[in-house]
DNA sequence: TTGTAGGCGTTATCAC
DNA sequence: GTGATAACGCCTACAA
């Protein structure tokens, strides 16, 4: 009432009607004549009249809200996944509530007890990359309330998911690199504890083995941080000396393979004909450097469509049941660029 | 009632005692007896009893919750705005509802009004493009409803706003290449209908006057969509044939210049030793382009939070009662790398 | 120290 | 065709 709106009251006393009537005729229930729904559309009009959608959840037990937590907004792939999201929730008539968690643990927990508060219909999580525990997600799971994963999966039965074939597209990328010529292909791998690190480097591994190509276990470095910096450190020790050097690099993501090609540069190397790079996730920039980096796309826009529409399923109970498990994988593109392309 | 919350009613029914009692228990209200509060809150802690945030909003009068209005979340400059806002509303105890409008006035309206609907406290606005009408803001204002506009500003009297000094960055980044011996100076400039476009020129112009550098209104080329393509088109077009051809480029924004440098390179020019480029916002990958690319760096996270901060004060009434302008205006900061450095 | 009642805005249900 | 009432969950002035 901050704004002094004007309520269904209001409308009521001015036409010495009952507000049941006045709710009524601006819902256009039968039963209500044409000449009092009339006067009570025009004097809503007039007052600007606009329904409370608290008293409505209120009264409905549904907000028409839904809740995403989310690790770091300003992560390319993240925003437009919310792109996603606030695209179909809008032309559905849902509210987007956002938390970032900025990768803590702590801070998802309490994002998700005021959401909770809030009376959401449903949440959209990408944890964090400090989560190990899922209890609070799986109290809630208990409780059927809907909730779908995205990008980052948590290790429970029968949840409803929506991620990118994270091992077929680091797959494609190391088979891209081999067709190329590429032989000594190393791996900056993102962290261990999250099954996309790990997925991709199974995609990475299992290119090489069915290419014949022996692997090095040195071959694979962690890139826990994921910084641009945390590469370029990496990247220009493993090249500034020691022999056998590798001569191409599938990297976790692309600000890890621009570090990296940053390093190879100052280090004088030749992209792509001394060393191929192939990131992952086509960032904004990554056609933009020099030379623009191949890379493996994902739909990130689609992703959060899917996982919104699959999310409104569940909350208007058409799917998404107990037990009911429902897992959208969505297919990668490799996008072969110049840093890859050798030959 | 999703989850079978429990309400305080629950509570006092299986205690035997009245939901006031209750309700004056959880918040430590005085005068209740302390064993009446410790048998309270440990069954609230057993039931995880958590109180409906919906129920408060309509009682209150109050949802403790901001609106964001944005254009476009995938802008990176706005999603760190986005963060800025999430930080400071989060520790604050509000909550965040995020609506973009794709730079459709239509959606800004309707935006507004569902977020009204939903009780917003307030609501942080950077409007559309289309947007040139601000009657939808004027009747907010009027209606003392808290607003901070910020990046995009209306031209409208006593607002509450938060920007950048757009102007003094572009002068700023213009006198740099002049002082870098670059004579020859176009602007790729923003559409002039954003006060934003207009400021960032008008620093370009007086650069030039300053330094007694005659202007050539062929030298401003506006680039109204602002896409890398259209840049990349313009400055091939721009750099294709004809004499006296610029030696430096001064873009509204770090997309366009990115544009153009790909079509300076495709066209053999060498950057910064033929033509100087500087761009505006500092985009994450602007550094890491080849060359990395001059910038003007806004800081948008400061924004965010500036503004919310703003708001927040507002909603309380502390500032921003009827009539008082505030207008906050941060400092932006000139990023040196290689793509203007000449000497 | 605790209980009662009314109300925030809306609508479903029953009554006239 | 329309009105009165109760209820969603919570808080608070007032009463006891």
């Amino acid at each position: 009432m901050k704004l002094g709106q004007a309520t269904i009251k209001d409308i009521a006393k001015e036409l010495n009607v009952s507000p049941s009537t006045v709710s009524r005729a601006l819902k256009d229930y039968p039963g209500i004549s044409d000449e009092t729904k009339k006067k009570v559309k025009e004097l809503a009009e007039q007052l600007n009249y606009r329904p409370n959608a608290v008293a409505l959840s209120l009264r409905k037990s549904k907000s028409f809200t839904i809740g995403v937590i989310i690790p770091e907004i300003v992560h390319f792939f993240f925003s437009t996944v919310i792109s996603g999201i606030e695209e179909v929730a809008f032309a559905n008539g849902y509210n987007v509530i956002l938390c970032q968690t900025n990768e803590k643990l702590s801070r998802e927990h309490s994002s998700i007890e005021t959401m909770l508060s809030n009376q959401i219909d449903g949440v959209l999580v990408s944890f964090s990359r400090e989560t190990t525990d899922f209890g609070h997600f799986e109290k809630l799971l208990g409780l059927n309330f809907p909730i779908v994963f995205f990008d980052r999966l948590p290790d429970l039965e029968n949840i409803t998911t929506v991620t990118v074939n994270d091992y077929q597209g680091a797959f494609d990328a190391v088979i891209h690199l081999i067709q190329q010529g590429y032989k000594r292909i190393i791996h900056l791998s993102g962290p261990q504890n999250l099954a996309i690190g790990k997925m991709r480097k199974d995609g990475y591994l299992d290119a090489l083995k069915s290419a014949g190509i022996k692997v090095n276990p040195e071959w694979i470095i962690e890139c826990p941080t994921g910084t641009e910096k945390e590469s370029f450190d990496i990247t220009t020790k493993l090249f500034q000396n020691g022999e056998n050097k590798p001569d191409a690099i599938f990297a976790h993501h692309d600000i890890v393979a621009a570090g990296a090609m940053m390093a190879l540069k100052s280090l004088k190397y030749k992209i792509p004909e001394d060393v191929g790079v192939v990131g992952f996730s086509n960032w904004q920039f990554s056609s933009m450097i020099d030379p623009p980096l191949s890379t493996v796309s994902q739909p990130g826009f689609k992703i959060g469509e899917e996982a919104t529409k699959l999310l409104l399923e569940m909350i208007n109970r058409k799917k998404g049941q107990i037990g009911e498990a429902i897992n959208v994988v969505l297919e990668t593109e490799l996008l072969v660029r110049k840093s890859s392309v050798k030959i």
